[in-house]
Formats: structure tokens, sequence, C-alpha cells
DNA sequence: ATGGTAGAGGATCTA
């Protein structure tokens, strides 16, 4: 089983390249964040024609996720409970026994900003809402950009970006206490190259100098950590042009 | 010192 997650960075002008990617890929599930579309002008027969079924959170202009499936899912929850947020930022769906939650969690723009401590607050109320999911369905693959580069490792240069969003100590923290619900981060259960990441700004030419960061993550229970085959990053979609500033991250799993 | 590019929407805001 195929599954990946994209942050595509408006759905509308990203539609070519990820049909041609179902195409290319066929994954079973592709979780999708930044669609920037409501839900009424989702292009779900486009996506349809190309084999698979929807299931969307939206809104306009900014953030928005989406789940495309082969097969159907079932107990979709768009929210998470007990937090008020307009903010379209999460959706969970459920096929056979596996729990797929899709998640843009925020960027956070500038240590010690409003939008900084939302990001937090809300990584806070998402934690407490995965352990709940976890207890409910021990199968859970969580897919999604999360805006944080857990490692010295997942950034172009540790030094030029200490302390700087995304990578700083609270929000390494705070990814931390998500691994630390039981959670791997099936990135690092493999050999990977030396310097892969998932983003790169669109300015300074900085996918060239791979001038990037690894924030875009699937983190896996402990039952499906032992079913994973392999996760890669494909840098190659953000050599297309209009290229989404993010790339997909892909992991398969074996069948039970 | 705070660039630079892309997307949405139609001036800035967000990333």
């Amino acid at each position: 089983m195929k599954l990946a997650t994209w942050n595509v960075n408006s759905l509308r002008v990203r539609l070519p390249h990820v049909l041609d990617w179902l195409a290319k890929y066929q994954p079973d599930v592709l979780c999708l964040q930044e669609t920037k579309l409501e839900d009424k002008n989702f292009p779900i027969d486009e996506i349809h024609a190309a084999g698979y079924l929807t299931s969307i959170s939206g809104q306009k202009t900014y953030n928005g996720v989406a789940i495309l499936s082969k097969e159907p899912g079932k107990n979709a929850v768009a929210a998470i409970p007990h937090f008020v947020d307009e903010q379209k930022r999460v959706l969970a769906l459920t096929f056979g026994n596996l729990r797929v939650i899709c998640a843009y969690i925020p960027n956070g723009q500038e240590v010690g900003s409003e939008k900084y401590k939302y990001k937090l607050g809300w990584l806070q109320a998402f934690t407490d809402w995965i352990h709940d999911e976890m207890v409910a369905y021990p199968d859970l693959a969580l897919f999604g950009d999360f805006n944080v580069a857990p490692d010295d490792r997942d950034v172009y240069d540790p030094k030029a970006c200490e302390g700087q969003v995304l990578v700083s100590v609270a929000e390494r923290e705070a990814f931390q206490k998500l691994i630390s619900l039981g959670l791997s981060d099936s990135f690092r259960l493999f050999k990977q190259p030396e310097k892969s990441f998932s983003w790169w700004d669109y300015r300074m030419q900085a996918f060239r100098r791979n001038m990037g960061l690894r924030i875009d993550h699937v983190l896996l229970s402990a039952s499906l950590s032992k079913r994973c085959l392999s996760c890669f990053i494909d840098k190659e979609t953000r050599k297309l042009d209009r290229p989404s500033d993010h790339a997909p991250v892909i992991v398969e799993l074996a069948n039970q």
C-alpha cells in the first residue's frame, strides 16, 4: 500500500502536476495541503476521472486540506475537537483499520509573533487530539506539512537558521511531544541521502542551491512502523514548470 | 540592511 503527502500551494495551479503524479505513482492515498479552494470549487470531476475519490475541507485563499483515495474512507473528522479554529488544516479518514490524518500545521511566520503563538497552541491541541485518535485507532498514519524541521540534519544551514521559525527549540520540542505519543518519523527508519529536504523557498534560487528544509513528514504508529517498507521524497516535482515549493513524501506499507 | 518569488485577489497578506 502506497500513501503520500504533498503541499501543493494552490490546487487550482497545481492540478495538472497532481494528475500526472497520480498517474505515475498510483498511490492508494494522497494527502494534500494548501489547496486554497472552497469546497464548491474543488476539481472533483478531474480527480474522479483519474480514478480517485475525494474528501475535502477547504477555504478560500489560504489553507485547505484534502485526501484523495482509490477506496472510500469513513469516519471523517475535519476539525480538532474542542479547539476553536477558523482555519481548515486537518482531515482524518479511516480505510479498513488504517486511520489516515492529513494536517497542515501553521507556519508561525516569525518567532515570538502572534502567528507563532497560534502555532504552538495549535500544536498542543493537535497533539492532544492525536493522542485520543491513537487510542481509538492503533494503526495511525499522520501525513502533512508540519512546518518544523525536526533536526539539524533537516536544515540546509543549521547555523544560519538557528532559532528561526520552523527550526526554533520550542517548535522542535512540540514536534518531539507529538513523536512521544508513540510515532516514528518514517523517513528516518531508512538510510537517506545527506541534505534531504522537502521544501525550498521560491526565492534566491533556493532549489538550485539545495537551500531547503525537511518539514513535510509521515509519522507512523508502532504497528505501522513495522510494516513500513520505504519512505522517500520525490524532489523531481520541484523541477517542473510552476512547481509547488514542496515535494511529495511517499511511504510504502506492507499488507497485513 | 531584511532582500528575493509565488499564489490569491485585486492592496496586501501569507508563506
